[in-house]
RNA sequence: CGGGGAUUGGCGCAAUUGGCUAGCGCGCAUGGUUUGGGACCAUGAGGCUGCAGGUUCGAAUCCUGUAUCCCCGACCA
């Protein structure tokens, strides 16, 4: 371990995840299995991801509300893959004020039946269609092993359930929303991934459609960092939920819904890191810039303030504490991953200038006074840049075009990263790929050539390369 | 849920054929000297050894149960 109690980010990706989240107070093991806290540092990083979004979502129309966290069993029993797909993951009150429940409530995994319930009761002709809702709310799965941020039993998400008359209508907002994602990865976490078709095994129980967006992580594996689904007419018909349209007969209403978590914290986290800790895009830094006045040195503050000043466009901290020395603080935020650091010491007070140290280099530069405001604003966006072109790289570098199988088990006991093979798809074949290889289909992306070909297992004819990895 | 590992001041660890008042480092508090890449001195606070039982003259140590965490799988966002 090195001398800042960090496991190796290379070779022990998994601790140095573990130490990193714990050291640079991002979140904290609750006293409950599967659970942990989000600590302020790591909340304003998803109020961050929040306030992006809502601006994106209310822009488009679609308005927040909130609906109850538990949910009848009825209602969750009404759609049969839905059911299926989350009972061995639900969390079930079966009491309440000291007596047993008639009914036992769910606490909601997702909210599509209970959100229905309330559409169809709102909703009675075309014209009230379409429902445009989004909801920011924690939902529970019962998972068998957790990893703070990637997979706890309770999470935090928004979840977008929206209604139409039409099916292309409802298309357009699930491929609106994976666009919403996509800005929301590329723009302000500077994260590069691939929005794609989930296969029919993979997909969203109760969906006709799944799109996912993939982002492939240091360690080769693929993490699904959030989905749009198209549901078709399945929840409205489940719920026999009709309206009148033009014409007077009733009609099932097309649904989707979208949703992105907390997860997407454990991929920004785990993405840009390195043996120091955390680097943090600008965009979602909740500290940007760090002033460093050198302990001791009295004529620094001064200046410190001033350049504070002058920065107030940006978030910036002005570290005051001098119990510490200059060194330790260094590594401190370098750990929770602030992308710029200034420094002001006596030498810089005499020659009227600051030294500007960039996270994501380790580049150090003298930036004279009057010149701190513009150098930030583009030293900021050009580390924005820098972080999403470097994983953008990386995922290029590690995207492969597979055409063989042994190629391709080979790529899964060495580098990993995602396969690029043709796919009969047959589900029995992708079931056979998986237990011979551990990869599962992440997606076809959305931009995929049709292109013929062999499956890359069977021999049988393939219209399409599909992207494989091993799952998060 | 299967396999492996762990749980001792806030953190990291030590303490066995069962035996003294459970130690050490870091951190923390107070005072002082320091301060440009993890400073130092002095003094001090902080533990019914995860929890619940049991065996024993005596348990951090042995037994049973249980909780939680980590790693590797199977299941999933």
């Amino acid at each position: 371990m090195a001398k800042n109690q960090l496991h190796s980010f290379q070779n022990e990706l998994s601790e140095w995840y573990n130490d990193v989240i714990l050291k640079a107070e991002l979140a904290d093991y609750a006293p409950v299995k599967g659970c942990m806290v989000i600590r302020p540092y790591g909340y304003a990083i998803w109020e961050g991801i929040q306030n992006f979004m809502n601006t994106l979502i209310k822009e488009h129309g679609v308005q927040n509300a909130y609906f109850p966290l538990f949910i009848p069993m009825h209602f969750l029993n009404k759609e049969k893959e839905h059911v299926e797909g989350f009972a061995p993951e639900l969390a079930i009150v079966t009491h309440g004020g000291g007596e047993k429940l008639p009914e036992e409530l769910a606490v909601r995994p997702t909210s599509e039946t209970i959100m229905y319930e309330m559409y169809s009761k709102w909703t009675k002709s075309w014209r009230d269609l379409p429902v445009l809702i989004n909801q920011w709310c924690n939902v529970v799965r019962w998972e068998k092993r957790t990893y703070m941020f990637l997979r706890t039993s309770e999470f935090l998400w928004q979840e977008g359930h929206c209604a139409h008359l039409t099916h292309q209508e409802s298309l357009d907002i699930v491929l609106w929303a994976m666009n919403l994602y996509q800005q929301t990865y590329n723009q302000l976490l500077g994260l590069y991934g691939i929005a794609g078709y989930k296969s029919n095994t993979e997909k969203f129980a109760g969906a006709g459609k799944s799109i996912t967006f993939e982002m492939l992580m240091p360690n080769g594996k693929s993490l699904q960092s959030c989905t749009s689904h198209d549901l078709g007419q399945n929840f409205s018909k489940s719920f026999n939920w009709t309206v009148q349209d033009q014409n007077g007969q009733n009609v099932y209403p097309w649904q989707n819904s979208w949703g992105l978590s907390t997860r997407s914290i454990g991929g920004l986290i785990m993405a840009h890191g390195d043996d120091n800790g955390l680097k943090l895009p600008p965009n979602i830094a909740p500290i940007q810039v760090v002033i460093v006045p050198i302990p001791g040195h009295q004529d620094a503050l001064e200046l410190a303030k001033k350049i504070k000043d002058t920065l107030s466009l940006f978030r910036v901290e002005l570290d005051l504490d001098d119990t510490q020395t200059a060194g330790f603080k260094f590594n401190k935020w370098e750990l929770k991953g602030v992308p710029l650091r200034i420094e002001i010491g006596s030498r810089d007070v005499a020659s009227n200038s600051v030294v500007i140290y960039r996270r994501d280099t380790g580049e150090k530069m003298t930036v004279a006074v009057a010149e701190v405001a513009t150098n930030v604003q583009s030293l900021l966006a050009n580390i924005q840049a820098n972080l999403f072109e470097n994983h953008k790289k990386f995922t290029q570098d590690h995207t492969l075009k597979i055409d063989n199988y042994d190629q391709f088990k080979q790529a899964m006991d060495t580098t990993r990263g995602f396969l690029s093979a043709h796919w009969c798809e047959d589900p029995e074949c992708e079931a056979a790929i998986k237990t011979e290889t551990k990869a599962t289909t992440r997606c076809l992306p959305l931009d995929a050539k049709e292109e013929s070909g062999t499956c890359v297992r069977c021999g049988k004819p393939s219209t399409h390369r599909w992207l494989f990895g091993l799952s998060y």
